[in-house]
DNA sequence: CAAATTAAGTTAGGACTGCTAACCAAACAA
DNA sequence: TTGTTTGGTTAGCAGTCCTAACTTAATTTG
């Protein structure tokens, strides 16, 4: 047996983290091409997959960062005419939108993660299926412990009946597009997610690992 | 089936791509408590694990950075007493070590990634070690695609014999400490770590995957 | 060996990030 | 009506990160 001075999760973590610094390097390079900024670019990505528009503060909490940085970065995008500020019924809080111009560069800039998709397709299927369910999973601790602002997974999601059927292959069930379907197709950011009750969290997660 | 308008690799790419901006947003707060930033952390946590030191251009490319951005974060660390440079035969080149002080804040800082190992813990054993094993090829991917710096992984060391035994449990054997093991043993960041020519690079890599 | 090239770092200047603290204004509650 | 909360902005500051333009030392080469 090797030496084993740390667990596997801190191997894990370890990997983790280089991951981050390299996705974090590639953001700048890839951004700066798109004549934006990293966080621009994540403003931009952010709101283009919130077509109902999103608030200031909401924002913030998605980029994990604080409330001035992104007003300051909207500023900017508003500036720069990608952006769009409207304000409602409730006069201190704004709703911002994409403009016209703000949705074809969101979609050119979203393609900077093709390295990565890249690299994960030198897994073979079965790899890849469990590595996304790790990913599932860890993302869904963070959300828990509150690292990571909450995502459109399925595993918190009203319509997702884990393991409701004997089929190997397709297991889960959901009850939105009323089908069966596998580990490989778990979404994180699903346009029709519904959160669940926190109560109801536990249970279906309990549901969900006992496969 | 539910229907897949993007593929298995393009979620995980998604997936990694918020894991990192978490990351990047708990490495600024855990940074700041320790009175440094977050690049200036992982400068020391370079220097750490590098006891014989490092040169500038060397600590940039492993940053992901530039050399002036590089240099900077350094100086500030000078400043601090945290860094020491060392000006050796070469007298254009550097060499950075950490000061008593600077070990002892690195390795206090060195557990902030704490909060994705207990993410990882929600895994049970069996998948643990499949997705350390899917972050080791991804990782591999992006040196091979010049995305990531050199790692010093078991997958491109010279030492590493892959599927050597029969042993299902320990299939791979490591030629430095002569012991057989499986692949929650993979190492990302081997102290005994000596690179695999790039001619028998592919040919590890073959060996490794036709499991 | 002198001249050119290459390599390692630094300096300068500028846009942006990201924070806290302080602030304003609208909405809400007592 | 008078707090209090909520949504955002402004101000000020340290740090990140870049490119371009040096400096100086080592290496190559004619």
């Amino acid at each position: 047996m090797l030496s084993q001075p740390d667990a596997v999760t801190r191997r894990i973590a370890a990997g983790l983290g280089r991951l981050a610094l390299a996705l974090k390097a590639k953001a700048w390079r890839s951004a700066v091409d798109e004549g934006i900024t990293p966080t621009q670019g994540e403003v931009l990505a952010r709101l283009a997959d919130t077509p109902a528009g999103t608030g200031l503060s909401d924002l913030a909490r998605q980029l994990g960062v604080s409330a001035p940085t992104a007003s300051d970065a909207v500023s900017t995008l508003v500036a720069k005419a990608l952006v769009e500020k409207r304000t409602g019924n409730d006069k201190r809080a704004v709703t911002l939108k994409l403009t016209k111009e703000g949705k074809r560069l969101a979609v050119r800039a979203a393609d900077w993660t093709d390295f990565l998709v890249e690299a994960a397709e030198t897994l073979d299927d079965k790899e890849r299926e469990d590595f996304l369910v790790g990913l599932v999973k860890i993302i869904r601790a963070l959300q828990q412990s509150g690292d990571i602002s909450p995502q459109r997974m399925c595993i918190t999601c009203e319509h997702f009946l884990p393991n409701a059927h004997r089929n190997a292959a397709n297991p889960h069930h959901c009850a939105f597009v009323n089908a069966a379907f596998g580990a490989a197709s778990l979404r994180l950011n699903c346009a029709d997610h519904t959160a669940v009750e926190d109560a109801q969290q536990n249970e279906l997660w309990q549901r969900f690992v006992s496969a």
